[in-house]
RNA sequence: GGGCGGAUAGCUCAGUGGUAGAGCGCUAGCCUUACAAGCCAGUGGUCGUCGGUUCGACCCCGACUCCGCCCACCA
């Protein structure tokens, strides 16, 4: 390994004015974070008089208890500069920030502490419990907070937001209120899917599909009076024997000529006093799979209930809500389903029943919090006909009210919209949004109000009770947009800052979020919640793979920024396991880790997100490379070494904040590309490609004003020409404030602390965040200049080839001819011989 | 079963109808008074396969192979 370790003074061990000779972003970060907050920078104007326009950005709430995690750093980045871009533009910017209260998962989270502690929930009693899940939130709530800060999210913290606040839960009570009294919130009794671990329905989307290998499995049921010659038996074929418990018929096909002789039979059920008959259903039964006969168990599958409607048949349900055989499952009642599984198939085994088992790849349901095997349950619940919202957020989009970005993502909308369900809403949870729902026991009337009901809307009993159950999650969140604006009053918020401009956010989210927020905002507002949908990736390990606690591949964003020892790193990626194996399987998906010492050294803040910003947005996968962290911070480092280099230059210049005068080709030249730096960062800013827009000026301040301009100037500075000196100077000063107010939206730390050094216009503002985002304007298009320094560039490049080529020492001067057969290249090469010399 | 994406340098990824790019890596030379977290010169790719359109295809079209993701009730 080459990489030296350097002693370098810490700069508060620095007299004022110099300078470390590397950019520590420790002691800069920390500081400038507080001064932007005391100076208010990220405060987003209500008041009458404030004629900017808008720019608005509502954060996805993380969750309250949760911690930052890649997905938070690149999310906060990414919807920083942004932000910070568009309020240097100008805009009034609200970066609207809040917590989200995460129903099932921060519920999972507590319950498992008290597990700990050999508790349950129902131990402490609803109240008590609450007041632990506050608790815990008071207690973890503002970590994230912090940590976003951490990252220099310029987000309004002033309005910060909890989805369980007073005011958000007034907005929730009337969504539910108003689209309830609309018709379009119910209460039905239906399938749904049940998790029995944290015992509360979930919508379809929290439920996760998994394939696994299982079973087909074929028994028997013997036919009450057969035919005289036909079959005396029907076997079926099914991956789940033990839901048989609850079959109330045998399904065959009506054409299929095996089993004519059996319609309208009946069946003997070989555990239960029951018989069943043999229907005929086109739709459920294809001939060709299996054996061409369906058990049907109209209580615990999607398929089969449809088809027990069509049919008229019993629902019988065999299930508890903590997934047990209940009493209908007579000598197999009290057992888990995976246990029941195994004595039915030994009873059935037993009676001479079973008649083969085959390999078969299935899609388990899983749930997406507590991952144990969702089961359909018949449950009465509370429903959103989601389809008239549905609608009106396709139209939004189709209309161009809403663009999707990148636009791949609008079939996926497009379909998920068209083919919507119903959206059960109700959760069998203590963490949530009470349903405003009154049940009387006198006269079983249902009031839902705005209000805490005493009594009963219908008969006026006061024998009432508030329903136990809590709303998704998600609905609240579906609210955001204009909850947190003040709604439903018309706060002077809600009227400026509604809708939003971006709604930034993972594609993971599109559905549970993006989609909802559409249809509630579209619904209540009359208007989409915002103008664009950004989408970006999933952060992912170097390989590819998705991060994850199992894997042990999760890296924690501030040891990346502060710099973190692998035994550290380690004991978050893959908790309690040894070192030795949680490194081993760090190492396999961060290949790039071998060429690290003991841990990752302090990369920064800024290294960090400007390597978020490095990504291209339409990659579905942004696979984190600590290597890739380390260029950006030597970029950064960079940029801080080219200012205290032109600091001694520029430092007592009176700069206008105009675009100088050029006559010199150098000069000209380095405002020309300037130019179209600072272009292609705000286009790709706006086009949401922050890796375009990133690139564009790492590759302007690096390889075209440090590697060339830079170096060109240094010969001007030592040399005799006092015009050509000044020129230079005030070219450089501006060309070196204009970048780092270029930079500020990627790299806001480094670039506020050298901004604050350098000449600036007289008036300006007290923080780069709140200066003016460069425009073409600030440098000089100049296309003659640009072919003329090509010329010279290639010359000076072919020149160094040649003496590298013979091996000669930098040291040592040589005779260089130049001829060409145009007058102009010739005069071109004469006046510019110094920068062919150095 | 439907839909979407990807296949480009050793690795991770950008990209354009007209001589292929970046970062990291590798090789060689430089401690040049901003930066060795640097400078400088190099190395490195039949742009997944097969067809088609075109004067010209890595790019457009079709088929195929291999990966990945999303949606969906085949027992």
């Amino acid at each position: 390994m080459r990489a030296v370790r350097i002693r370098v003074r810490r700069m508060s061990e620095l007299p004022a004015g110099e300078m470390a000779k590397a950019y520590e972003p420790q002691t800069v970060e920390r500081r400038w974070y507080e001064y932007w907050t005391q100076q208010g920078v990220f405060r987003a104007s209500v008041a009458a008089s404030d004629s900017r326009p808008p720019y608005v950005v509502a954060m996805p709430p993380p969750n309250v208890t949760g911690s930052l995690h890649m997905g938070h750093a690149l999310m906060g980045t990414l919807e920083d500069v942004l932000v910070r871009h568009k309020r240097m533009q100008g805009y009034n910017a609200l970066w609207q920030p809040g917590m989200d209260h995460a129903g099932i998962a921060t519920q999972t989270v507590v319950e498992r502490q008290l597990k700990r502690e050999g508790l349950t929930r129902q131990d402490l009693g609803r109240e008590k419990f609450e007041e632990r899940i506050w608790s815990w939130k008071e207690q973890s709530g503002g970590r994230i907070l912090e940590q976003l800060k951490t990252l220099g999210c310029s987000a309004d913290w002033e309005r910060l937001k909890f989805t369980m606040d007073p005011d958000m839960s007034r907005a929730v009570r009337e969504a539910f209120v108003r689209l309830h009294e609309q018709g379009l919130i119910y209460r039905d009794t239906r399938l749904i899917n049940w998790d029995w671990d944290s015992q509360t329905a979930l919508s379809d989307l929290e439920v996760e599909s998994e394939e696994a290998m299982g079973e087909l499995y074929e028994f028997a049921y013997e036919v009450i009076n057969p035919v005289a010659g036909g079959p005396t038996e029907l076997v079926v074929a099914t991956t789940r024997p033990e839901t048989m418990l609850g079959d109330t018929a045998v399904a065959v096909h009506p054409d299929d000529p095996r089993y004519t002789s059996l319609h309208g039979k009946k069946l003997k059920h070989p555990f239960v006093a029951r018989e069943i008959p043999v229907i005929t259903d086109s739709i459920l039964v294809d001939m060709a799979f299996g054996t061409g006969a369906v058990k049907v168990t109209p209580a615990h599958d999607f398929n089969d209930f449809a088809t027990g409607k069509r049919h008229g048949l019993p629902e019988i349900n065999v299930l508890t809500l903590d997934g047990k055989i209940n009493e209908q499952g007579g000598n197999f009642a009290g057992l888990l389903v995976k246990d029941a599984r195994k004595a039915v198939k030994k009873a059935l085994a037993e009676k001479g029943l079973e008649r083969g088992v085959k390999p078969h790849k299935l899609q388990l349901p899983k749930s997406q919090r507590s991952g144990v095997v969702v089961e359909p349950m018949i449950s009465t619940q509370w429903f959103m006909n989601t389809k008239p919202l549905a609608d009106k957020a396709l139209a939004a989009v189709a209309s161009g009210e809403t663009v999707i970005l990148p636009e791949e993502w609008r079939k996926t909308y497009d379909h998920w919209l068209n083919n919507i369900q119903d959206w059960c809403i109700s959760r069998q949870l203590w963490w949530g949004h009470r349903i405003p729902a009154w049940h009387c026991q006198k006269c079983s009337h249902i009031s839902v109000s705005r209000n805490d009901l005493t009594k009963c809307e219908k008969c006026g009993s006061e024998s009432i009770q508030q329903d136990p159950d809590v709303l998704d999650t998600w609905f609240s969140s579906a609210l955001w947009p204009f909850s947190t604006l003040g709604w439903p009053e018309q706060t002077p918020a809600l009227q400026r800052f509604y809708p939003s401009t971006d709604m930034e956010t993972g594609y993971d989210i599109l559905f549970f979020w993006v989609a909802r927020m559409m249809m509630f905002g579209v619904h209540f507002m009359g208007k989409a919640p915002f103008k664009r949908v950004l989408l970006h990736g999933l952060v992912v390990d170097e390989t590819g793979d998705k991060m994850s606690k199992v894997k042990g591949n999760t890296i924690d964003p501030l040891d990346l920024i502060h710099g973190s020892d692998f035994q550290t790193v380690v004991s978050k990626a893959l908790p309690g396991a040894p070192f030795e194996e949680a490194f081993t399987k760090f190492k396999k998906a961060y290949p790039s880790v071998a060429q690290f010492g003991e841990g990752f050294p302090e990369y920064g803040t800024d290294a960090l997100r400007f390597t978020l910003c490095s990504y291209s947005p339409q990659a579905k996968r942004i696979a984190l490379s600590p290597k890739r962290i380390e260029g950006y911070r030597h970029f950064c480092n960079k940029v801080y070494n080219a200012v205290r280099f032109a600091l001694p230059s520029i430092e007592k210049l009176q700069v206008t904040g105009q675009t100088p005068p050029a006559t010199l080709l150098a000069n000209r030249w380095i405002l020309s590309r300037f130019a179209e730096a600072v272009e292609a960062s705000t286009r790709g800013i706006d086009a949401f490609r922050l890796d375009d827009g990133s690139s564009a000026l790492y590759h302007f301040f690096w390889d075209e004003l440090c590697d060339w301009f830079l170096e060109l100037s240094k010969p001007v500075f030592q040399g005799t020409d006092e015009a050509a000196k000044s020129e230079t100077a005030l070219v450089l000063a501006h060309v070196i404030e204009s970048s780092l107010r270029a930079l500020h939206p990627y790299i806001p730390f480094v670039t506020e602390e050298l901004w604050q050094r350098v000449p600036r216009a007289p008036g300006h503002p007290a923080s780069v965040a709140l200066a003016e985002y460069p425009t073409a304007t600030a440098g000089r298009p100049d296309a003659e200049a640009e072919a003329k320094m090509g010329l010279l560039m290639r010359v000076i490049g072919a020149a160094r080839s040649i003496r590298s080529e013979y091996t000669v020492h930098p040291g040592r001067a040589v005779p260089l001819e130049l001829r060409s057969n145009n007058a102009d290249t010739r005069a071109l090469l004469a006046a510019e011989q110094v920068a062919i010399v150095t």
